[in-house]
DNA sequence: AGCACGCCGACT
DNA sequence: GTCGGCGTGCTC
């Protein structure tokens, strides 16, 4: 007999660094358990709580532990190695273990609640369970027999509606048929297809499919490197098809914009098998089925953005990160995680193959495959019978533009559209124009809230600020002197379709910005005209960057490739060289040859040169040369501290205080730098700073952050401003 | 984070 | 005389 702990540690979410210690609740009801959650009285209040360990001991008086009210779950919700990654993740990213453990759970789940099942309306023959197994199991049940041998005349499965044809109760010999697994329930959007026929691979993909599934059972790192249109997707479904003939699940995360309903479609036909989606856009209810079917073994693959990589599996085989280089894997406020490095924590723990794919890898991938950590899988030649396309720099300097297109690529764009190509022009500026000018005394339409300019909407009447959601009508006098006179300045997508209507009249022109794609469905409905055929012309921000596959394609044009090129944030020139192969790689998916053409004022510029002439992996190779001198990441470590406030003085007087607080833990090699304003100082009537913590060595920076953290909060000015850690920022903006 | 407590100003 | 502003401190 188990002697009853006398002491809970629980995970509340609040700014508590560690978990609170609670008394055993008195009465009835489940027993405590590592995993289940618990509610428990924190001050006057009520919360639901995580247990994470069991103890004897307390280092809190003892005659001070309240007990807890009750144990919410008879067996735990999470599993100990979902319970670990929220730990690891905690320490590493100087999180509250019970904010990091609120977000891995769906919302209800986090309340205390249990989503109300759905009403199922379909079941199907569960072909897990061998012919024999099934009729020997139903021997002595006539009633279950009959209803089997009805569903299986049905070809398998069988809805409400036709199991109605049966007279009498068949709903509970149903539910037995249930209870025993051989029929296994289908929600309404969960129809499993057949899955459909692969198509062959080639000898690239079937080289690193057979490394994959050889790693199966055992923990190993593979960077799927694969050229845009080299076909990483039919290298994940063979992967996952082993998984799956393996019995285990499989977690596939994507980037925010990549999770499409026909992603999610090509995999559920080509898997089919019951699939799990996770995403933010999910009501609650589904999401907390979706989590629950995971964690129960019943959804045999997850696919979702980076918060599905909390999902508790049942019986996990595989992790996949496709495009890994995305920067939606990294959570930009809050407990700012990234769940590609999280993924290795994961697979690491499962001890599990993972799988990151990309075209354009992040340098801190291709710094593990270089130190060995990673397996550097490669896949160089496009699927099919497509060629690479051909990639040109346009020189503007002295060229007269239209909208900012110059005379040669209008006329390339003419000579495609003849030919019967569709053009694809990318122009990372929403809105009509980015600047509006005051003739008369050169005074610039800016926020009132931000350090920016405001865009001029020209259908939408309005000038909006693209930071924080100010908006107004278009000025009819310019606010500094009165004048009217008012020059649009610059050009935005808005005014490039508007001008490619009047140049290209006989061609439909299809826009997708965050303007046009914000209705539900928008999105679908534009690449679906792209898809078609039905428009010739498509233009677009980065959003139109991504796996959209848009075969008709010959001609890419990127309108401005200069901002890239000098951008404040040391990674701007990585995120320019990804964005231009990303989009290049739109160009000539099918038979049709793709021509790239690129503007530029800075045709000379070492980036563009490099990165035509040899290679995303030359590029790559150069800049972590560069990295590694400049002692930035992945060569060097990187932690943020930030702090926003009304006023420009608290923030960074309180860096400044951290700083001193930080001086004497900094050892060597340990450089402080800062505090300095954020690059946009104002955002949304709010003024930020930062402090950057530089280290070559990672343990170190750890080491120190984890002595600097306590501290923070007790700092006097911690109150007066909204301050957080950022470990491995993604961007200083 | 949320909430209570507490100590100061303008209102039925 | 109170209602309510938000500064301060605590929650196992």
């Amino acid at each position: 007999m188990n002697k009853a702990p006398s002491i809970l540690r629980i995970a509340v979410a609040g700014p508590f660094a560690g978990p609170l210690d609670y008394l055993p609740p008195q009465g009835d009801g489940p027993s405590p358990t590592v995993g289940a959650r618990i509610r428990v009285p924190l001050g006057s209040r009520r919360e639901t709580g995580v247990i994470i360990g069991l103890s004897d001991t307390s280092d809190h008086p003892r005659n001070r532990l309240r007990a807890a009210t009750k144990v919410l779950d008879s067996e735990p919700l999470l599993d100990t190695t979902t319970l670990s990654l929220a730990q690891w993740a905690a320490r590493y990213y100087h999180h509250p273990i019970g904010e990091v453990l609120a977000g891995c759970l769906p919302t209800s789940l986090r309340r205390g609640q249990w989503p109300a099942a759905q009403a199922i309306h379909a079941w199907r023959i569960n072909r897990d369970i061998p012919d024999e197994e099934r009729l020997r199991s139903v021997q002595r049940a006539p009633r279950q027999a009959q209803i089997l041998a009805h569903i299986a005349d049905l070809g398998g499965t069988a809805s409400v509606t036709e199991l109605q044809d049966l007279d009498g109760d068949w709903r509970g010999a149903v539910k037995q048929l249930v209870d025993k697994q051989l029929l296994e329930p289908i929600s309404d959007h969960e129809s499993v297809a057949v899955p459909s026929e692969a198509p062959a691979l080639n000898g690239e993909q079937d080289a690193a499919v057979t490394a994959i599934r050889a790693t199966l059972g055992e923990h190993a790192v593979f960077l799927l490197d694969g050229i845009t249109g080299s076909g990483k997707t039919e290298v994940y479904l063979a992967a996952l098809q082993a998984t799956l003939r393996n019995e285990r699940q499989a977690l596939v995360l994507v980037p925010e914009i990549g999770l499409t309903p026909q992603l999610v479609q090509r995999f559920r036909q080509r898997l089919g098998t019951r699939l799990a989606v996770m995403h933010s856009g999910l009501a609650d209810g589904d999401r907390a089925r979706a989590w629950l079917a995971a964690r129960n073994g019943s959804a045999k693959v997850v696919i979702g953005t980076r918060s599905a990589l909390f999902t508790p599996l049942a019986r996990p085989g595989l992790i996949i990160v496709d495009e890994e280089h995305d920067l939606s894997f990294k959570q930009q406020d809050g407990f700012r995680y990234n769940a590609r490095d999280l993924a290795v924590v994961r697979a690491t723990q499962l001890g599990i193959p993972l799988v990151l794919g990309s075209a354009t890898p992040s340098l801190e991938s291709l710094h593990n495959a270089r130190q060995g950590r990673y397996r550097h899988l490669h896949l160089n030649r496009r699927a099919g019978a497509a060629r690479p396309p051909e990639i040109h720099l346009l020189d503007l300097r002295g060229q007269p533009l239209q909208a900012g297109l110059s005379p040669e690529l209008i006329r390339q764009m003419r000579r495609h559209l003849e030919e019967a190509g569709q053009v694809l022009l990318f122009l990372n500026r929403r809105g009509y124009a980015p600047v509006l000018l005051c003739h008369d005394c050169g005074a610039v339409a800016e926020c009132s809230r931000c350090d920016a300019r405001l865009t001029y909407h020209r259908a939408a009447g309005r000038l909006r600020c693209h930071h924080c959601g100010y908006e107004r009508l278009m000025d009819t006098a310019c606010h500094e002197c009165g004048g009217t006179a008012l020059l649009s300045v610059g050009q935005g997508t808005e005014q490039l379709e508007t001008t490619l209507q009047e140049l290209f009249p006989e061609h439909a022109v299809s826009r997708i910005d965050r303007d046009t794609t914000r209705r539900q469905g928008a999105m679908e409905a534009l690449l679906d005209d792209a898809h078609s055929g039905r428009s010739r012309i498509l233009l677009g921000t980065q959003m139109l960057a991504k796996g959209h596959d848009l075969p008709d394609v010959s001609l890419v044009g990127i309108l401005d490739c200069d901002q890239g090129l000098f951008g404040a944030d040391f990674r701007a020139t990585e995120r320019m060289a990804q964005l231009i192969v990303q989009v290049s790689g739109r160009a000539g998916r099918a038979q049709r040859p793709g021509e790239v053409f690129l503007q530029t004022h800075h045709p000379e510029h070492p980036l563009l040169v490099r990165l035509l002439r040899d290679g995303y992996r030359a590029f790559a190779e150069e800049a972590l040369t560069e990295r590694e001198l400049m002692g930035l990441p992945p060569c060097g470590h990187l932690a943020l501290l930030r702090a926003e406030a009304p006023a420009a003085g608290p923030p960074r007087a309180f860096l400044e205080q951290a700083r001193e607080l930080g001086r004497p833990l900094a050892g060597e090699g340990l450089s402080l730098l800062g505090p300095v304003p954020a690059p946009m100082e104002r955002r949304a009537g709010r003024y930020r700073a930062q402090l950057l913590v530089q280290c070559g060595d990672r343990r170190m920076l750890q080491r120190f952050l984890a002595r600097l953290r306590p501290g923070l909060a007790d700092l006097p000015l911690a109150r007066k401003v909204r301050w957080s850690l950022d470990v491995d920022p993604q961007d200083m903006l």
